[in-house]
DNA sequence: ATGACCGACCATGTCGGA
């Protein structure tokens, strides 16, 4: 049985709910994750969501910056939120599905938002920079690594604000020194990438020669036709889902629909 | 640095995004 799992960073989920319903409507995933809904969870459009199809919910916001949600078609079993860092600053859910009516595994689904990290790439006079690297170094320990090393079923999604290939960025040589694909993050990134034994879902389907990105800047006058994008946004699978991945696609027109986001939506299909 | 931007908030500027 298959299972669709699309990922989002959709910088205001209030805001942006035209276009989540339509993406929604169009592409009809079975699991959509959030990043950046920038609301409290009392303030969740829960009720929108639901007419729509998505009757289960996993919510944790906060007020005006960051926060995480998964919205489902399928009944979510449990949930869990990591802290990061000793902060209250909602960058992670997890939710676990079991198996039963046609899915043939339990998985969980970790759906992350890494800190940006801010302009200055030098934890020493960037305090957001150095949050950002101990945010990896953490989450090179944490348990959602050790489960997927050690077998369990596990999924991770989200915006990971880094691209750890030098086609991950529209020029590697120019972007050594801006955040998000300076070595320092990219190495930590991929040491927490390997001690979970994780498997780039996304990179499976497009070759490392090839370019993919997730995000383009609002600052630029046309994202299309400059076309400088970073894949921002990642979907990993453990070792245990190796081949589990049937078709992935980057909704990269999302980009040009009416008052967008930055990123634009990840969906992976998988044979779970 | 490509960057002429975008969103939340006790707002008319500041912070965070990346």
């Amino acid at each position: 049985m298959s299972v669709s799992i699309a990922t989002w960073n959709i910088n205001s989920v209030r805001l942006r709910m035209p276009i989540v319903r339509k993406f929604l409507k169009q592409h009809e995933p079975d699991i959509l994750c959030l990043q950046e809904t920038k609301t409290p969870d009392e303030f969740f459009p829960r009720e929108e969501f639901r007419k729509l199809g998505y009757e289960h919910i996993a919510l944790h916001g906060q007020k005006g910056y960051h926060g995480v949600a998964v919205v489902s078609r399928r009944p979510i079993e449990s949930l869990s939120k990591d802290r990061f860092c000793d902060k209250d600053d909602a960058r992670h859910i997890a939710v676990n599905f079991k198996k039963g009516k046609g899915l043939s595994e339990n998985f969980t689904l970790h759906n992350f938002y890494i800190p940006a990290g801010g302009d200055i790439p030098d934890p020493e006079l960037n305090p957001k920079f150095a949050h950002k690297l101990s945010f990896l170094d953490e989450l090179l320990q944490c348990p959602a690594n050790r489960d997927a090393a050690s077998g369990r079923n596990s999924i991770l999604v989200g915006d990971l604000n880094i691209a750890p290939l030098e086609n991950d960025v529209w020029s590697h040589k120019q972007m050594l020194k801006v955040v998000s694909h300076t070595p320092v993050e990219v190495e930590k990134f991929t040491r927490a990438q390997e001690s979970g034994r994780w498997i780039d879902v996304m990179r499976g389907f497009v070759p490392n020669e090839e370019k993919l990105y997730t995000w383009w800047s609002y600052r630029a006058a046309d994202w299309l036709a400059s076309n400088r994008g970073r894949r921002l946004d990642h979907v990993w699978a453990s070792p245990s889902l190796q081949g589990a991945a049937q078709e992935m696609k980057i909704l990269s027109k999302a980009r040009g629909w009416e008052r967008p986001s930055d990123h634009v939506p990840v969906i992976v299909k998988f044979d779970l």
